[in-house]
DNA sequence: ATTCAATAAAATTTCAAGATTTTAAAAAAA
DNA sequence: TTTTTTTAAAATCTTGAAATTTTATTGAAT
């Protein structure tokens, strides 16, 4: 399924092949080859090259010397520690944001819950998951980031964006359920999180944050 | 202060430039201009565009599209936020590790910290701090990552190592005094370390790590 | 039949030069 | 003098091809 592209250029190419990583674009493991993307994105092997040094450097493509690239294997072992230490690192950039954050903080985590809410529920009823998917992921992020952005620690927060998208790679790649079930779900859960942070109640938030993520943990 | 290496090949070229940007070898914010570089190294200007990139990717160095690399940029709020969160880490690997830790790992770590503590008391006597410092520093390095080496957790050991650097690169940078005072006082730091995991007391450990890095805050 | 070695094909990495963009310097205008 | 525009220099990025390394295939030997 090689969808041949016009002159894209280097920042263009990133986030495409970027997009598709986290959107399982690519088998799992499956091999990169900086020739066959050359083809795809008309441009030249070390422009490839070059872009998925990149994807390695956040972990989203895996790269040996010599051996080339390959996108993310994934394995119950990784989603584990993926899940765990995205758990890790919310709790602490929430727990942190709760004791930071001003005025303007709660009112952007209100915003930000208020769009993904909107948008879950509007899947949750009609079950229209393809159209809204790119929507529901560009709103779930934006939430989850807010409640972190308080934090006043860019390396936190930085770590965070990584460790996100790999966790979505990896959980993509494992298709679930994902039906309104899910989202019945995951409503409830966003709308636990985001009145913890509130209240300004770190263990609750805390405690709403594992609560998200364990069923990521098998 | 330039100078010129026999013909090196990637790898090598990594580990070198690292080395130098962890070891105060360019002032932070220093441009690295690929083509100097690719002078003192012997290779193509790419081979060395490709190793800073996966510096960058590290946070040893700074890119930005078009505008080239630079050293990472040093200030007190990055050496804060550096060691807030490498504190963060360390303390979250030491009690995973004291949980799920077995003899082996007390063994190695008992084992590391006789070397560093071998290094830093003759340090500390004979003061002969440049002859040593190679050494102290993969003394150091070993001690610190076996603490966390039984966290079951690849990301956050991984990234634990990322920061370890970045935290080396910020505080040399920041040259203090590192006068036998300074060896005496971590000899002490780096046994509470020990005790405190070897004795399984994990509030304990979170403390001695934070005493052992507090002095970064400034 | 299985293992090992030799060969061929494919892929990765390096190279050097050309194209593009940024940065610095000089000249013109306000 | 300060600001803006123009020009020149320098640096980055891209390209296509050569060199190296890995992987796959074939044939020989145990």
């Amino acid at each position: 399924m090689t969808v041949s592209i016009e002159k894209t250029d280097t920042p263009e190419i990133y986030r495409d092949l970027h997009q598709r990583l986290i959107t399982a674009g690519f088998t799992p493991g499956e091999k990169l080859k900086a020739e066959e993307l050359r083809v795809t994105y008309g441009c030249s092997a070390n422009t490839i090259r070059d872009v998925l040094l990149r994807l390695s450097t956040v972990g989203l493509v895996s790269f040996e010397e010599q051996r080339g690239f390959r996108a993310q294997e994934t394995s119950p072992e990784k989603r584990h520690d993926v899940a765990r230490f995205r758990i890790l690192l919310e709790q602490e950039g929430a727990s942190l944001s709760i004791r930071n954050g001003d005025i303007m903080w709660e009112a952007q985590l209100s915003a930000a819950h208020h769009k993904l809410s909107h948008i879950e529920t509007t899947i949750a009823k009609n079950g229209e998951l393809e159209a809204y998917l790119p929507l529901w992921s560009a709103a779930e992020w934006e939430f989850h980031d807010t409640l972190i952005s308080a934090c006043q620690s860019p390396l936190l927060r930085g770590t965070y964006r990584n460790i996100y998208d790999q966790f979505r790679q990896q959980m993509v790649a494992q298709e679930r359920d994902f039906g309104s079930n899910y989202f019945h779900a995951i409503i409830t859960e966003h709308q636990a999180i985001l009145d913890a942070a509130l209240d300004r109640d770190e263990e609750r938030c805390r405690k709403a944050i594992h609560e998200h993520m364990k069923r990521n943990f098998i």
